[in-house]
DNA sequence: TAGGCCATCTGGTCCT
DNA sequence: AGGACCAGATGGCCTA
C-alpha cells in the first residue's frame, strides 16, 4: 500500500514510462522512501507488469478492435467509431446479415423492432446506408414493406 | 465548461 | 511464482 502510495505521487510528477532511463531516474526518487530492501524489486515488478498490461491493451484489445472496425461499413467508409460504436455496429451488422442470409433476399431492407411489444419497426442501419447510396425510391421500398415479412 | 472517450496505472483473481 | 486478464480510478484531450 504504502509502495502504490509512492509510485502514484511520483507519476503526477514524472509522467513516467517504463524505459530503463524512466527506471533509473524513478529508482533514485524511491530511495528515501523505501520502508525495507524488498521495496526496489516490488516497485520494478509492479513496472515491468504496467509495460505488459499497456503492451497488452495496444497490441491486443486495441488491434481486435481495430480488426473489428475494418469489417463495419460505414459513410464515409474511414469514419472514426469509438469502442463502444464499434461494439454495438457490429452487433447491428450481424442482426443485418443474419435477417439477409434468413430472407435469402439481398435487396430487400431488414426491419428492426423498436419496442418490446413489436409493434413499431424501422429499417436497420444498415440497409439505410445503402437506400441512402443507391437512392432507392419511394415508392419501391413501399413496395418492401407492403410485401410479406 | 461539462461530458465523452481514451490511455495508463493499479490491485485482485485465475491459470499455468 | 509469474503472467494474463479484468475492472476501477485517474488524468488528459477533444468537442459541442
Amino acid at each position: 500500500m504504502y509502495v502504490s502510495f509512492k509510485l502514484n505521487v511520483m507519476d503526477s510528477f514524472m509522467n513516467y514510462q517504463c524505459t530503463d532511463e524512466a527506471w533509473d531516474q524513478r529508482n533514485l526518487f524511491a530511495k528515501p522512501f523505501q520502508n525495507g530492501v524488498d521495496a526496489v524489486p516490488a516497485v520494478k515488478q509492479r513496472c515491468q507488469a504496467n509495460a505488459r498490461e499497456r503492451d497488452r491493451t495496444q497490441n491486443s484489445v486495441n488491434m481486435a478492435f481495430n480488426t473489428l472496425r475494418l469489417l463495419i461499413p460505414t459513410e464515409p467508409p474511414d469514419r472514426k467509431l469509438s469502442k463502444i460504436e464499434i461494439l454495438r455496429l457490429a452487433g447491428s451488422y450481424i442482426t443485418h446479415l443474419d435477417n439477409q442470409l434468413y430472407t435469402g433476399n439481398m435487396e430487400r431492407p431488414c426491419l428492426q423492432k423498436t419496442d418490446a411489444d413489436d409493434k413499431n419497426t424501422t429499417m436497420c442501419t444498415f440497409c439505410w446506408t445503402s437506400v441512402k447510396k443507391e437512392k432507392i425510391s419511394a415508392s419501391k421500398l413501399d413496395t418492401f414493406y407492403k410485401s410479406s415479412y
